[in-house]
DNA sequence: CTGAAAGCGCTAACAG
DNA sequence: CTGTTAGCGCTTTCAG
């Protein structure tokens, strides 16, 4: 491999020459350039990363966290499609992209190797609903550029989110538009964020019709199949109308408690999930649900963290994003179209 | 952050005592080296892996290139068990792993980016049946280190893959241990190797009960769900009583086909798929398949990997490694237990 | 067993 | 506009 010294006495000029010329730097007499990018291109010279980042202290490598629970998981239809997001914006701006598991406990392991490993200009951790970690906001405490996708309360970090309230209200919406009246909610954990987001989504759209929200048609849930199923039995006794589930998986688990009970949908009930999981499309019938624009999420998870990385004044600016949703209209509402 | 130079001061020795100590080198004063660990525990002192690097020439970092169009399609349930199983491993044994997504065509620029970025040490590329790639041997012929997960017949690179010819023959010996004669498969395209190896199984297995392979009831598709359906029409005027699938994706299609066709699963005609993709047993009737150990693919080829990097004379030694697959009996075969 | 010295390949003031 | 001079933080002979 030729280094830049080769390039700087085949060119006959000096190394720092040749790094002005690769950098771009204004100031280099043209024809000094183009005699130096001969040289660089008849040697085949690549700049070398390792003795760039060891002399700029910027490696333009990102790194991605993933909490190791999310890999098996309902965020499963989540993390392929974010990963490449972030891969293809990352490598369109010239960054690589550095993977690291970390355990909810964040032990001294996973911190020394994902971190203090000492690669990374910053990271993008995807933050799921199933982590209490401790990780995240020691790095950020330690000046570490960081980014979360899914909002985490307890840290004030850019983040892009989807609009989980918006989406939740769009889809209880749809339900009360097709003419439903009378309510049901499957939800999270009411002690998480995102939960909280799409129940509040759920309450925004009833009182916009003035409907009060009844308590017993609300039934929390732990975002499984099963808790969906054991959720939608307690709340057949309510008999509602329609329900709006917190996510397709537990609307899958719904789906089937309803017809264990010897019910349809949606003629007895109608269903509207969250997500637009794979399977939404595939059960009988498929999911009326919500989309997030997941591969879009991990592209604004660079731009927000190249931002922070290579303007490390504008922290003001793009904080916390949050992306739109979009409504898929299937069969479990009731109604194939609604235009 | 603390440099080796802040600990050899502290500690009252030289650099290169401390570097011997870190790098765990014989020939240090037991005494010496407690006193310089003491020094590094009190600096909270970690080496810097980029200075380390351009000393050694050695980054303790591993790619993992993923063609661009395996993301979207049926291999999507085969990237992030195995993309986990790469980064436990390489965790675990200190190497750290970067991504980099690349298009088929292996144009100058993702080539540029991904391998002359010069930060990998080697890499793991994912040869998915649906790439005629131009990087991969180009890598090969400069000695850069590089192990592929599948089969890739024009390339002697160490590699690790799942039997696809016994499973195959696996799965065919389950339907006619049952009781099936008249078989018929429906094949993913029968120029790349995967679909090839399964069809020998599917052959042996023939064989191996002295049944002749009769071509009308060979039926080739595209790996898709779609192929899989219209190469079940095709396939229904032949009255096969049971058919093996080599995808599972295509059996769901197959399935479809068969259902609009008025036949039931599996008692009009039995079905037996591959891959055992998470929706295989979501699907109505679950589908018997053959599963493999995708998380264990990762972890082999880290191992190969990191035998090829450490050890650079071993290039002997357990090239081309095959793993077992596993028959996962479930209702679509129509046998619900064979013990 | 330990230290001195010379880089690894590049960038970044600072002169000129 | 260009060259000189120092490093970045670590490893690695080579002496001692």
């Amino acid at each position: 491999m030729a280094t830049l010294k080769d390039v700087a006495e085949a060119a006959g000029v000096s190394r720092a020459t040749v790094s002005r010329v690769i950098n771009g730097q204004a100031g280099v007499n043209p024809e000094t350039r183009t005699r130096v990018l001969r040289a660089i291109d008849q040697l085949n010279y690549r700049p070398h990363p390792v003795a760039r980042g060891l002399a700029t202290k910027r490696t333009r490598i990102i790194g991605v966290f993933v909490p190791t629970t999310v890999t098996r998981l309902f965020l499963d239809h989540f993390f392929p499609p974010l990963l490449q997001g972030v891969v293809q914006a990352a490598a369109g701006r010239g960054y690589n992209v550095m993977l690291s598991l970390f355990s909810d406990e964040g032990d001294r392991d996973s911190y020394a190797h994902s971190v203090h490993n000492g690669y990374m200009d910053g990271a993008i951790a995807v933050v799921s609903a199933l982590m209490s970690n401790v990780l995240l906001p020691r790095l950020q405490a330690e000046g570490f550029p960081l980014v979360t996708v899914g909002r985490w309360p307890a840290m004030d970090a850019p983040s892009v989110d989807v609009d989980n309230r918006a989406g939740a209200r769009t889809a209880t919406e749809h339900l009360l538009r097709i003419g439903h009246r009378r309510l049901g909610t499957i939800t999270g954990p009411r002690d998480l964020p995102m939960p909280q987001d799409r129940h509040q989504g759920f309450e925004d759209a009833l009182r916009s019709y003035g409907i009060p929200v009844d308590r017993r048609l609300v039934v929390e849930a732990d975002l499984t199949e099963l808790g969906g199923m054991v959720a939608m039995q307690r709340l057949l006794e309510e008999k509602p109308e329609a329900v709006f589930v917190q996510s397709d998986t537990m609307a899958i688990g719904a789906l089937k408690a309803i017809r264990a009970a010897g019910l349809r949908v949606p003629q007895d009930i109608a269903l509207v999930g969250f997500d637009d999981i794979p399977l939404a499309s595939l059960v009988e019938p498929p999911l009326t649900t919500i989309r997030q624009p997941i591969q879009l999420l991990g592209h604004m998870a660079v731009e927000l963290l190249l931002d922070v990385l290579e303007n490390p004044g504008n922290k003001n600016a793009h904080r916390q994003l949050q992306l739109p949703t979009e409504l898929v209209v299937r069969a479990s509402c009731g109604a194939l179209r609604t235009r």
